[in-house]
DNA sequence: CATAGTCAGTTGCGATCGCAACCGTCAAGC
DNA sequence: GCTTGACGGTTGCGATCGCAACTGACTATG
């Protein structure tokens, strides 16, 4: 008869790691009145000077439509983000953080890699490169990473 | 000025993997008429012979309580799963398969299983190893992983 | 017993999410 | 310059989730 203990089944752990790392960081994105979405969209303008349009995210995030959508909504009305209507495309909206986004978002950042340092200080060097590795394999495996992603 | 690559965000990575390896194995749940909490009840009284209480379930997969509680009903309302008081504790709700609910674990698991092997073949044995290593040091360092869970 | 605190399980509620339908815009074919 | 199809972005809707409040049952104290 076939057993399975859920405890070893991938899926299962992935969720339950995945969900335990979210919630640590939880508690930071609150303190600015944001969430993960909204953390997703800052990010990736933040990594740039030049505005990017809102499918940009998408792709970059592989975070659905909808979901950017009214995460961009909710950071402008925080006045942590601008839309811009494009002059190439009138469909494009181009998003760009406001300075006070910037703000937010230089602010935010060092608070978030702290936190996935602490979560991380459990693994060896060794290991945590290994997990890097690991998670590359499975991301390109799973067609996750694109050059267009990266590239931008 | 601080930048992120939100690729590289552990947090994000991992949320992204897990959804990924859900949706990988959705249709197969589907094919039951279930969803994944109602496959973590059925794994885990599958896993035994004698019935467990809901608590017992709550513990063990880590899962939030009305979560548990709904997915024992979506599978009682399927004939997976029967509810039987127990005679110790009359709060306490004794969990059991049916012996449909055991022939739909018995015919799951393998194709999860199989969809799990299949997600995980871009990772070298070693990798694959080595992944297991890091995954349970992780579970450990967030006490995610107790004697009293594993051992029943 | 009587009371208070705890525990197992359920449920109402607000928030979130993904899908699909939709709107306005662009591009291709004729 | 129409028509058709594709695309960027928004929104309505149904489903799901976690929290907190609740019910009923156990237990400890006096």
């Amino acid at each position: 008869m076939n057993r399975l203990d859920l405890l070893g089944f991938m899926p299962f752990r992935l969720n339950r790691l995945a969900t335990e790392f979210s919630n640590a960081l939880a508690a930071d994105y609150a303190r600015f009145g944001i969430d993960i979405p909204e953390w997703r969209v800052l990010a990736t303008l933040g990594m740039h000077d030049a505005p990017r349009s809102a499918n940009y995210v998408v792709r970059c995030t592989r975070t659905h439509k909808s979901r950017i959508s009214r995460a961009v909504g909710q950071l402008a009305a925080l006045g942590f983000v601008e839309r811009l209507e494009s002059g190439d495309d009138r469909r494009e909206i181009m998003l760009q953080l406001t300075p006070r986004g910037r703000e937010v978002y230089e602010e935010l950042l060092p608070l978030l890699l702290a936190r996935e340092q602490t979560l991380l200080s459990c693994l060896s060097p060794a290991q945590a490169s290994a997990l890097d590795d690991i998670l590359l394999t499975l991301e390109r495996s799973l067609d996750l990473v694109s050059h267009k992603n990266r590239a931008g």
